[in-house]
RNA sequence: GGGCGCAUAGCUCAGCGGUAGAGCACUACCUUGACAUGGUAGGGGUCACAGGUUCAAUCCCUGUUGCGCCCA
């Protein structure tokens, strides 16, 4: 077999992905005497589809599982979906608005169906992308946050914190969607700032015909929900009127003047309005005081006057039912106008400044958020958090880069209360039943319900079930259990959990590694994971972030399309340092392109010289210099490139790798290898064809965690193995090779002796047409010997026409180039111009005495030679001789020629 | 306002108490039979600024400035 001309990444990444999954390659063994290694994914979301940050995240996770996996642990990387409540009803909502029908329309159980219908047809695209990617997740053992035994896993937490009192029912504020109409996380709300106004209205004090209290408010609409005016204890402008009450314009409602801290004396006017049903703050002041809590706008934000309507008076001039009763059903914006109006027409609208502040608008759909009063299910976070964080500190969790611990901990610290409830319908619906007098049973299905309700009733009582489900994160947070089958006991769930690795960006640690830590503890009583990889975000070349709205993303598929998936993974991973972010554009992925190319050309030049997998070879026995010493420099890239995954310097792994290939196997070991290929001695070019196989396929075993396909075509190609093999064979490890010192050397002097001319010829412009000897003056017998060994690499590689020992007077018109003891000698007449070569000289001598000069500096101060570490000082000194010799060198080099 | 991170070659980034590195870009030369998606050589850095610790600081400490992110 011929390798082709250029290799075809399309082709073999079909060709190579479908083998290994029919022939199960990714699959976990459950029943093998193998260490187990395990990665859960976090579960991408079901209607999404794949991006530059999913192709970060599964490559670095890909790279670790392919790598544990040479490594001879049992590896499972579990894949999966979750439901995606808010997003996958918003999918399926759209559909119907085409038909011109609504899920009320369709009605709950109706409306599940077509969700399941769309789920199964449309849903978890991402799994096949992800193939593309060349993920070896375990899809056999895919799972999706609603199936079967997640929502048993979910119902169990759900039943069993509730028994344990950790879930229970609350009124309190939430942050509402009202487009949506539901409560949404704190974590999905993103505050912007926003031009607005500061209205400030004038509210006047009961019982004093001349003094009003003015207040200051962005929100004049939530002014018929208000129930006092706050000021600060220590505003010495308020304190006569504190105790006292005003009258609330429109409505006529009497509200006290309260003293409280929460009002910033230098802020407006250092009077706010308390509406505790519609904001945060004003909730808290409102129960310290004991205050009414009166909520003006509905589930779609619209004004509801249910809470005050009893208590609307008439008085001239200041307040008139009839106008507020006009506002009910109106948007919070058309209400705000009304009311802005009405304020200003009364006279109570003092003035009205332009004003900047954050507005909180939700993450999904971007609707303003409206904090609502409403009863919701909650789990008490906060006494869930003490054992997450006790795993953090004490070391069971390793975030890495550890920075994020402080951001996890900082978050823990005043963690809320985690409202679970939303009012959707895709999704885990709450189990929990209620009775016609509002009694509730919490139960894993509807006759548990039902049995309890007897007990408590003393007769059969119809119960209607909670309408709402739950938040996606609570079934998210069971995913390293659930997945493996809990609560059942299964021998996966003793074998793989907890896990070894979770590898996510830092924008979800609050959401979901920090709930996955608190359930694992909870219900398993051992975290969920060892070490939690904090990689960073992808962002386009110019350091923005990727986003639809910028229109700057990349899609993955189309990199890899154009360049194949091993270039765009080795991209991935050769930028992927601890705590940065992933600048990344198709000029970076073309550049590693390049590297798949040379490697595929050396593997090229490898099989038209007859290289071949000899499975009998034994690098210890190997005779050659340049054997001995590609071996020892593989044997440092495997030592690297493994530290540098343990460590996840997934950088330092790619970039070891490219070093090795490029550097020392391409360009030194193959070009040495070229005479040994083309000489008589049988022996010697037989031993070097096996030396190359044998560090190919190191190379290619070293590579195929983060380029799986180009690899394992060429393990293939090659006779290392059958097609689709490379992915499960051993992690290469290092050898020591016994007396290879002076076979290092060796290389390490030729090297340098190419180079040396190379560098010369270049610098004084002798056209590589132009062959010269070099002739070797005071050189140590042993390198004049290796030289002449080297012969044939030296003349293809330095345009060399023969090397020797100078005899006799130095030829006319030469360059001089120092090497170690000894000094080049090549004669150059007719092609080069002494004066330029005298210059050349001069500043590599000047140079040279710079280096002395520093170096003796240090040896001359006292300080340095008693206080520096011994060592140290003893290198110093080997230094400063080494450079004497070449300048004592160069200058009688310089006098030969003048 | 609180917290965190970053600042090194034109660009992207490594590095590290003891002679400043890579890739790309740039310049020159080269189509030699693996590779022009290539080869060879070269130029290019007061390691943000100011102090301090140290025999020695790009590296450790303090402060300043600039940029970015998170939380309020």
């Amino acid at each position: 077999m011929m390798l082709n001309k250029t290799f075809e990444p399309a082709e073999t990444e079909k060709r190579l992905y479908s083998l290994w999954e029919s022939r199960q390659a990714f699959s976990a063994q459950p029943d093998c005497d193998k260490k187990p290694f395990t990665i859960m994914i976090p579960p991408p979301n079901v209607t999404g589809t794949l991006h530059m940050g999913h192709a970060l995240t599964m490559t670095l996770q890909d790279t670790l599982v392919r790598w544990k996996r040479m490594q001879g642990y049992d590896t499972l990387w579990q894949p999966g979906t979750d439901h995606a409540g808010i997003a996958t009803q918003m999918v399926v909502e759209r559909s119907l608005a085409a038909e011109k029908t609504t899920r009320q329309e369709l009605g709950r159980d109706e409306f599940i169906k077509r969700t399941w219908k769309w789920k199964e047809e449309s849903g978890g695209g991402i799994t096949r992308q992800l193939r593309r990617l060349g993920a070896s997740l375990d899809w056999p053992r895919e799972r999706f946050t609603m199936d079967e035994g997640l929502s048993k896993a979910v119902k169990e937490v759900f039943v069993t914190l509730y028994k344990e009192g950790l879930i229970y029912r609350d009124r309190r504020l939430v942050n509402w969607d009202p487009t949506f109409r539901s409560a949404i996380s704190d974590l999905e709300v993103e505050s912007k700032d926003v031009a607005g106004n500061l209205w400030y209205i004038r509210y006047p004090v009961d019982g004093e015909t001349d003094t009003t209290i003015t207040v200051a408010t962005t929100r004049p609409e939530t002014m018929l929900g208000d129930v006092a005016v706050a000021v600060h204890p220590e505003d010495a402008r308020y304190g006569n009127l504190v105790g006292k009450n005003v009258r609330l314009p429109l409505t006529g409602r009497l509200i006290p003047i309260v003293a409280d801290q929460y009002s910033a004396p230098e802020k407006g006017t250092g009077a706010v309005k308390i509406t505790p049903a519609h904001d945060f703050n004003d909730f808290e002041v409102g129960r310290r005081h004991n205050l009414a809590m009166l909520s003006v706008l509905d589930e779609e934000a619209r004004i509801i006057l249910d809470d005050i309507d009893a208590e609307l008076h008439t008085i001239s001039g200041l307040a008139d039912p009839a106008f507020v009763r006009s506002l009910a059903g109106q948007t919070r914006e058309d209400a705000r106008k009304a009311i802005v109006a009405e304020l200003e027409a009364l006279g109570c609208l003092e003035k009205i400044e332009p004003h900047r502040h954050q507005v909180p608008h939700a993450e999904r759909g971007g609707a303003v958020v409206e904090p609502r009063l409403t009863t919701q299910w909650y789990c008490d976070a906060g006494k869930l958090a003490v054992p997450a964080v006790e795993a953090v500190t004490s070391g069971k969790v390793n975030f890495i880069p550890k920075q994020w611990e402080n951001t996890f901990f900082a978050w823990m610290r005043d963690i809320q209360p985690w409202c679970i409830s939303r009012q959707l319908w895709w999704g885990h619906r709450i189990p929990a039943w209620y009775g016609p007098d509002g009694e509730v049973f919490v139960a894993h299905n509807e006759e548990d319900a039902q049995e309890q309700a007897i007990k408590h009733y003393r007769s059969s009582t119809p119960l209607i079930q909670d309408e709402d489900v739950l938040d996606t994160w609570f079934s998210s947070g069971l995913w390293p259990f659930s997945t493996l089958g809990w609560p059942d006991k299964t021998p996966e769930l003793a074998r793989y959990y907890p896990t070894d690795v979770l590898v996510t960006g830092f924008d979800i640690i609050f959401f979901w590694v920090a709930r996955m830590i608190m359930m694992g503890q909870h219900f398993m009583g051992d975290v969920p994971f060892k070490d939690v990889f904090i990689h960073g975000l992808v962002r386009d070349e110019r350091g923005q972030k990727m986003s639809k709205s910028k229109g700057n993303g990349i899609d993955p598929l189309e990199l890899i399309d154009d360049y194949g998936a091993d270039a765009m993974r080795f991209t991935i991973c050769s930028l992927t340092g601890i705590g940065r972010d992933v600048k990344l554009g198709r000029k970076k992925v073309e550049d590693y392109r390049a590297f798949v190319t040379k490697l595929w050309n050396a593997a090229r030049f490898c099989e038209m010289n007859a290289v071949k997998a000899s499975a009998d070879f034994d690098p210890h026995t190997v005779q050659s210099a340049l054997g001995k010493w590609i071996i020892t420099e593989v044997s440092q890239a495997i030592t690297d490139a493994t530290k540098a995954l343990e460590a996840y310097r997934f950088d330092d792994y790619a970039l070891t790798c490219y070093r090795f290939v490029w550097n020392r196997f391409c360009d030194w070991f193959l070009e040495l290898a070229k005479p040994v290929f083309a000489s008589e001695n049988q022996n010697e070019a037989d031993e070097i064809r096996n030396v190359a196989a044998y560090v190919l396929g190191q190379i290619l075993r070293l590579l195929q965690p983060v380029m799986p396909f180009v690899t394992d075509d060429l393990w293939h190609a090659f006779g290392f193995g059958g097609e689709g093999t490379l992915i499960s064979e051993p992690w290469p490890t290092p050898v020591q090779l016994q007396n290879a010192d002076a076979a290092l050397s060796e290389c390490d002097q030729i090297i340098r002796l190419i180079s040396e001319v190379r560098t010369v010829r270049s610098e004084m412009n002798v056209p590589p047409s132009q062959k010269a000897p070099v002739f070797l003056k005071d050189a140590h017998p042993e390198t004049v010997a290796r030289a002449e060994r080297w012969q044939e690499a030296i003349g293809r590689m330095a345009r060399v026409s023969h090397v020797a020992a100078l005899e006799g007077d130095l030829p006319k018109g030469c360059a001089q180039a120092v090497l170690d003891e000894a000094t080049l000698i090549i004669p150059l007449e007719g092609l080069i111009d002494i004066t330029v070569e005298r210059d050349r000289l001069q500043k590599e001598l000047t140079k040279a005495e710079d280096e002395i000069g520093k170096t003796e500096k240090k040896l001359e101060n006292e300080n340095f030679v008693a206080r520096a570490k011994p060592e140290i000082v003893q290198e110093m000194r080997e230094r400063l001789v080494a450079q004497q010799g070449e300048s004592q060198r160069l200058k009688a080099a310089l006098l030969r020629i003048s």
